[in-house]
RNA sequence: CGGGAUGUAGUUCAGUCCGGUUAGAAUGCCUGGUUUGGGACCAGGUGGUCGAAGGUUCGAAUCCUUUCAUCCCGACCA
């Protein structure tokens, strides 16, 4: 680990490339030696520990519980849901076999053709099926609703192009599906997780989204609603940050889901179905990191100060070794991760170019000049500032000073963004702002194909049609000239 | 699955057009020493069945055929 390790790419030259040379350097993963499969290495797994876990205590305090359900779904299943298996067949793992043997002429195992499974089964690309066929066995009555699960778990869509976090062929995830006895509670599930994801997104990663719902043609297969939130990337795309569906009774009825109400009749359940994957590490690396490498929101940052002691012999390192585990100590009662690299192996500009690149936000050295000085150098990863403070005292500013570095961080990825959304009523300026790399607000027709005409001459596809803002307000289609009532978000995404 | 490119050391690549000593560089890694306030330096060392299979040839990283893989641009997608 060395040199190697930093020389990124400049973002402006070849953003996917930097964004892929980022990943690996920073040590968040790397191309496992499976096709379109991602390894995920522990630095990057913290920060997706992290993401869990406080997405994990939103989930419970809204009354949410955890379960997990099979990796394998018999294939017959997918077919149930007619929307569904279109949306997802092309995509799928299939499992056709359940043993090896040994080949007869000594070139190692083949499968063995005697064990053909009677049914194929699906690597579960999503788990809405195999779920509704157990939840018709955990529904009779009203009384057994609602039923409020979550899954966190790992899908499998064999996607045609990969990357790394954005698009792997298996990802990490969560999927919540909960199932209700009225329509009215069912879409305010779907909404109110929306907002939870929005609120998460915003709060802790500090990348600010548009929230939103999708037009029909960019729904999920099987839903009547899907709703969004859409983050901006640094090159002016859309990244769909994560998705709450209403599925009405789409499911109940392809899966026979039937309880009987305070009346004494039968209906179908009312579902939703809500998930946020890995992508979401796509999505914080792309909205803040810089030249230089990641920039980590500090509620995240898996370190949230590194200390960094310079010194020329084992007796300085002792003295400044004293006086900085006083701090480290201090810090860590207070909840703040703290590292202390005092690795003698390797020098202190190979170690500040480290945690650069690691998006570490607070940096502190110390060095002999400073032990005489009562100082210390502090350094500020978002805005790479240094400065030269008392080293007293600071285990009470350092909290102060996260604070500040998470909620600059989301400032300056708000001001970016909102810089970069437009309105726009011509269709000349629509493909200009698009090919700006802009997020466009514009009046649509409300028509399929008006959406799939610009999608073909533009690449830009509506994200959503915003709920955070106001965007009613009588105008005419940009493509077709129809009267259009309100303004849709469209951008290209990722 | 269409269009383009590339497979040579852990990594990034040169060498291939025009076949010919023992296949190179940088970087990494290891050892020793000097260093240490922004990615150290010197010396020595380790590391490659040239993606795979077949063919042409006295001789193949280099030419031919087949195949596999990867990357980029599309289509698909959280």
């Amino acid at each position: 680990m060395a040199k190697e390790l930093k020389d990124l790419t400049k973002r402006s030259e070849n953003y996917s490339q930097w964004y892929n040379e980022l990943v690996v350097k920073a040590d968040l993963a790397e191309q496992a030696p499976v096709r379109g499969c991602m390894v995920i290495k522990p630095y990057g797994y913290a920060i997706w520990e992290k993401i869990q876990r406080t997405l994990d205590d939103k989930f419970k305090e809204t009354g949410h519980v955890n379960a997990y359900f099979p990796l394998l779904i018999p294939k017959s299943y997918l077919s149930r849901e007619a929307e569904h298996v279109e949306g997802f067949a092309k995509e799928c793992a299939v499992v056709t076999h359940y043993r090896l043997k040994n080949a007869e002429d000594g070139s190692g195992v083949i499968v063995d053709p005697a064990a053909k499974l009677e049914e194929e089964l699906i690597v579960r690309p999503t788990s809405e099926t195999i779920i509704w066929a157990t939840y018709k066995n955990w529904i009779k009555s009203y009384r057994d609703l609602p039923i409020l699960c979550n899954q966190w778990a790992n899908v499998m869509r064999w996607e045609m192009r990969p990357r790394l976090f954005l698009r792997t062929a298996e990802f990490l995830w969560q999927e919540g599906h909960t199932a209700h006895a009225t329509r009215e509670e069912a879409e305010q599930e779907a909404r109110r997780m929306q907002t939870v994801y929005r609120d998460f997104v915003e709060g802790y990663m500090a990348v600010p989204v548009v929230r939103g719902v999708k037009s029909e043609t960019e729904r999920f297969a099987g839903a009547l609603d899907t709703y969004t939130i859409e983050s901006m990337t640094q090159d002016g795309k859309a990244l769909q940050c994560g998705t709450s569906h209403f599925l009405g009774q789409n499911f109940a009825k392809a899966f026979d889901v039937q309880f009987v109400d305070k009346d004494n009749k039968l209906d179908y359940v009312w579902a939703t179905s809500w998930g946020v994957s890995t992508r979401l590490m796509g999505a914080l690396i792309m909205a803040h990191s810089d030249d230089n490498g990641l920039v980590l929101p500090p509620k995240l940052a898996p370190i949230q100060v590194v200390i960094v002691p310079i010194y020329k012999t084992a007796e300085d390192l002792e003295k400044i070794s004293a006086k900085v585990n006083v701090l480290v100590d201090a810090l860590r009662a207070k909840g703040i991760s703290v590292k202390y690299d005092d690795a003698d192996n390797k020098r202190p500009g190979f170690k500040f170019a480290d945690y650069e690149v690691k998006g570490v936000p607070v940096r502190l050295a110390l060095g002999m000049r400073d032990l005489e000085a009562g100082t210390v150098e502090l350094m500020r990863r978002d805005t790479l500032e240094k400065e030269t403070v008392q080293f007293e005292g600071l285990e009470n500013t350092i909290p102060a000073l996260l604070d500040d570095i998470q909620k600059a961080i989301f400032e300056k990825a708000k001001a970016w963004r909102d810089s970069r959304m437009v309105k726009v009523d011509s269709y000349d300026d629509f493909k200009a702002q698009i090919e700006a790399g802009n997020f466009v607000l514009a009046h649509w027709d409300g028509t399929p194909e008006t959406e799939a005409k610009i999608k073909e001459e533009t690449k830009a596809t509506i994200r959503c049609i915003p709920m955070d803002f106001d965007t009613t307000e009588e105008g005419k289609c940009v493509y077709t000239g129809q009267p259009s009532h309100r303004r849709v978000l469209f951008a290209r995404s990722y």
